[in-house]
This record gives C-alpha cells, structure tokens and sequence, in this order.
DNA sequence: TGCGTGACTTGAC
DNA sequence: CGTCAAGCCACGC
C-alpha cells in the first residue's frame, strides 16, 4: 500500500464549535467511530452534522479524525483524498469491514455519546 | 451581503 | 437494499 498522505489546510480553527468538536473526538476510545451526526447531537446541535465535518478538515494532528464516519458506517468520500488511510488506520485498530466497506456501529460505535 | 459548496442526515419512493 | 431531494450550518469568494 503506497504511503497516503492527507493535504490539510487551514488548521485548529478557534471557533468554540470547533473546538468542542475537536475535544468530544479526541475522546473516541481506539477501535470505536462516531457518527458526524453523533458528534452533532452529543455539542447540541443535531443539525450541524456537515460542520462537524468542516471542523474535522483542518483539525489539529492530535485529533483521531479517522474515528469518525458518517451514519451509515461508511467512510465518507471527499475530493482530497484520504479514504484509504482512514480505512487502514481503523483496520490497525480492529475495526472490521463489511464486503461493502461498512462498520458495524452496533459493534464498533462510540456508546458513550 | 449573497450564493455556491461540502468529510451529513433523514425521510420518500 | 438503492437512489433522490430537501434541510442545515459554516466558509469563502
């Protein structure tokens, strides 16, 4: 597997939202994902899903980004690039794939939200 | 200030 | 199961 590196821009947005979004996902335990939605809901706002996404764009490198996928327990694609790593850093974490490349959020999601 | 865009979600078909 | 459309929020031009 060739090396993947992800191009971040911006980085550690001081926006409170963000913030707290980066601190909620630097508790996902290892071998656990949150849902965006989630990770919405668990800040108070159900409706920011695509913002916790944005955050997660240019978090900071001490942020487990790669813990977070989208409700459907797939990793979601973006233009940048980055699945493949995100797939191999959980798999390195034991967490397991479908044939269709789906996450058992029974098994694998975060219930501590 | 306005508008398009996106690492989302949900509810209809 | 799959696809589609609408709603949402923050960002950037």
């Amino acid at each position: 597997m060739p090396p993947i590196t992800i191009p971040r821009r911006r980085r550690g947005s001081a926006s409170p939202f963000f913030s707290r979004v980066y601190a909620l996902v630097r508790r996902i335990p290892r071998g656990r994902v949150a849902s965006y939605g989630a990770i919405a809901r668990a800040l108070g706002d159900p409706r920011a899903a695509r913002t916790v996404g944005w955050a997660l764009r240019a978090c900071a490198d001490d942020v487990p980004w790669h813990r977070v996928v989208n409700a459907q327990g797939m990793i979601s694609w973006r233009p940048t690039g980055g699945y493949q790593l995100q797939r191999a850093l959980l798999r390195g974490e034991g967490v397991r794939f479908t044939r269709g490349g789906r996450i058992d959020l029974e098994r694998f999601g975060w219930r501590a939200l």
